[in-house]
DNA sequence: ATCAATTTGTACGTATGTATC
DNA sequence: AGATACATACGTACAAATTGA
């Protein structure tokens, strides 16, 4: 299907590039449609017109067009589907880490919703490396809870807490009812805790870290290991949360 | 081949547990492998007992051996790969982020010698988004830097790292000379800059971004973008960093 | 290039102790 | 007390990947 002779024409005017002016069309193409993703004149989740298309309305070859769709692509706002054809990505939630990250927060300040769901609970044996992270001895009971964290419906990140016993025994009770760390820790007389230390990794997804994500699996995960301490430093949880890579993106706070 | 009646022995005495006192043996097991791998019993690289080997050696069914390993897999100290055996995983590098982040001093600071390879260098008109990071106007020129980061010869990292002309012109030169970034910025008056602001996301790698780090392609990598500031505040770069996960941890400073 | 040995991955089935309803 | 569900543990068999002869 071209422009000419078959009747077909091109879904917009032609757009004039500047050549020959030391600027390389293909960046010319690229700043070009990543001002149109970003302005949101290309909308989130939608298809960019072909590249045979694209190469129409720029008055280039398709090669040129693709090498503007792959600078676009390695900044990752757009993803190509073989067979399918070229997306915008929506854009990755901002998500700050530091002394102070409280999830519900983050996402509403975003304007989204927050939820976070409680999974599962159990009592187990402290491994040696979480014991040592907690301040207790291997062994001893802690508190291990299972959670998925949404925004707008969408699972963000889930995670894995472990809280030391006796002294927050119940405290899965309190999270479910309020759906909220923060507000329970309230009720063991934590008004306050700050992370103490951050670890960040990541690896592929497994099949049922997938799952709880509603990823596929072999999708990127990022991995934050990390421990939080209360006003008095003592520690109070050590949590290991899995982000989709593909919806969150860490921002270090200065 | 049994440890009876054919000759053949087993490699070393059998391991008790404690049976029937509420620890599972699996958690034995994996809590006894994790010591092991952490005093450095077990070198890292180095190659697990065979899944049969280790369930003689606990006297347990291969299935409570899988459950440990899976266990420790899941903290990343071993990766299983089918057909060939299990595998104590290298530790990886601690690598700080914060406002002062410097490789060298970080990669000798673990006690293994660094070294920046300048790959390519080129004089580029900004895109609009890097641009606005370096507070120049889309098209300026700016000098554009891929290097690739190793310690003890093993990649680390590669980096693309955009800083403003004419203010740093024949910079690649100073930092092809001396091998260092801080260097470099020293001969043009810069004597200290500090992050501005730093991004986090991760993906997987291409096939020449797999290349460069010596990584199969798809492996994951670990996207920091960041942008850096003179002591006046002024930005003096924008860098995209790709570290290969497998082989580093970002820990966030406190 | 082919084959066999080794090793991990997966899938059945069975049994038992321990919570939970 | 009984029924049910679940985690743990063992047994066996075969599939799939890797290695080396």
């Amino acid at each position: 299907m071209g422009a000419w002779g078959d009747g077909t024409v091109t879904d917009g005017a032609v757009t004039i590039l500047a050549r020959g002016e030391g600027l390389a069309a293909w960046r010319q193409i690229a700043d070009g449609l990543s001002a149109d993703i970003e302005a949101g004149r290309l909308a989130a989740g939608s298809q960019l017109p072909t590249e045979a298309a694209l190469a129409a309305r720029y008055g280039v070859n398709r090669h040129t067009v693709r090498r503007a769709l792959a600078a676009l692509a390695e900044r990752g706002l757009v993803r190509a589907t073989q067979g399918r054809g070229t997306f915008v990505e929506t854009p990755r939630l901002a998500y700050p880490i530091g002394r102070r990250t409280r999830f519900s927060e983050i996402v509403s300040r975003a304007g989204r919703e927050a939820w976070g769901d409680l999974i599962g609970t159990e009592t187990v044996p402290a491994d040696p490396a979480t014991a040592e992270a907690l301040g207790i001895a291997p062994g001893d009971p802690m508190l291990e809870l299972q959670t998925v964290h949404r925004a707008d419906g969408t699972p963000l990140s889930t995670a894995r807490t472990c809280l030391p016993l006796p002294r927050f025994a119940g405290l899965d009770q309190a999270y479910a009812a309020l759906g909220s760390l923060t507000g329970a820790y309230a009720e063991y007389g934590v008004a306050d805790y700050t992370r103490l230390s951050t670890r960040i990794g990541a690896r592929p997804a497994s099949a049922d870290e997938g799952a709880r994500l509603d990823l596929a699996p072999g999708r990127v995960l990022i991995v934050i290991t990390s421990v939080n301490v209360d006003a008095a430093g003592v520690p109070i949880q050590a949590t290991r949360s899995l982000f989709a890579a593909d919806r969150v993106e860490l921002v270090v706070e200065g």
